[in-house]
DNA sequence: TGTCATTCAATGACACGTCATATATGTTGT
DNA sequence: ACAACATATATGACGTGTCATTGAATGACA
C-alpha cells in the first residue's frame, strides 16, 4: 500500500465490488421474493429471451455470462425442473443443447424484467 | 427488454458482472497460487493492514466491505488457525474483538499485495 | 473404418457464503 | 438490582458455485 495511484486503484476496486454486492444484492432478494427465482436464474431467462436465432444455445449462451460451464448446466437444470424452460436435443449436433423458455418461463421472464430493470436503474451509479 | 434505455442498462449491468468476476477470478487464481489465501481472506489482510487506530475493529472492518458478519467471521477463523491473524478480546467491550496481523501475516500481506496491485492495474478499465 | 483427440453437457466432492440462530456481553428504564 | 432489549461475534444447516472428471458424440486422419 504504497502510492496513491495504488490507493486510488484499491479505492476503484473496491467500490466495483460495493455496487456489485449491493445491486446483486438487492437483485436477488427481489426476485427471490416476488418471482421465486434466483439471479443466475433470471440472468438464464433473459439470456434465452434475448436470442433471436436458431442456434444450439446451451454453449453459445456460456459465451455471454460470466458464468461457469458447470454452473449454467446447474442452473439450466433447475430452470428445466421448475418448468421454466425446457432442454431439447439439436438434430445436427447430439451433444449439444437447444434451449427454449416455455410459456410459463416467458411469463415470469417478462414481469421479472420489469422489476430487474427498475432495480437496476435504482442501484447502479448513474452513468 | 423494450427501450434502448433498458438494452444500455442491462448492458451495463453485464459489463460490470464480468468485470467483477473476471478481475476477482484472476485475482483468486494468483493470490491462490502464489501465497495460499483466497481473495477474500486477502481482502481481511489488507483491510487490517490499512487500519490505523487502535479502535476494536471487527465490527469497524464489516463497514468497509460488503461482506457479511457471518463471512467476515469465518474468514477471520481461517485466518486465525493459518497463523496470519491474530483475534484479541477488547478490555473496554468484551464482546468485541481486536484484529492483529501477526508478523507472518504482515509479510505476507506485504508480498501479497503488489501481486494484488499489479492484477487490478491489468484488469480493471482504464480510467 | 478404426483409433485418438476434441467438444458438449452432467455430475460428485468440496469450499464458501447466507440465513437464522446461539451465546455472551452491554445498556436502559423502573 | 432486575427485567427487557440491544449489540458483537460464532455456529449449524443449507444452497450454490468451482474444479475435476465422466459419458456421449463428433472430428480428423492414417
Amino acid at each position: 500500500m504504497a502510492t496513491p495511484q495504488d490507493r486510488q486503484l484499491v479505492e476503484h476496486w473496491r467500490s466495483i465490488q460495493t455496487t456489485y454486492f449491493h445491486t446483486a444484492g438487492a437483485l436477488e432478494r427481489a426476485l427471490e421474493a416476488k418471482f421465486g427465482i434466483g439471479l443466475t436464474e433470471f440472468e438464464i431467462l433473459d439470456l434465452v429471451a434475448d436470442s433471436t436465432d436458431a442456434a444450439c444455445r446451451m454453449k453459445q449462451l456460456g459465451e455471454r455470462t460470466p458464468m461457469t460451464q458447470s454452473a449454467m448446466s446447474k442452473v439450466v437444470d433447475r430452470l428445466d425442473k421448475a418448468g421454466l424452460i425446457s432442454r431439447q436435443s439439436c438434430e445436427d449436433d447430439r451433444r449439444s443443447l437447444f434451449l427454449e423458455l416455455t410459456d410459463a418461463g416467458r411469463a415470469l421472464h417478462r414481469q421479472a424484467a420489469i422489476e430487474h430493470r427498475a432495480l437496476l436503474r435504482e442501484n447502479l451509479p448513474k452513468e
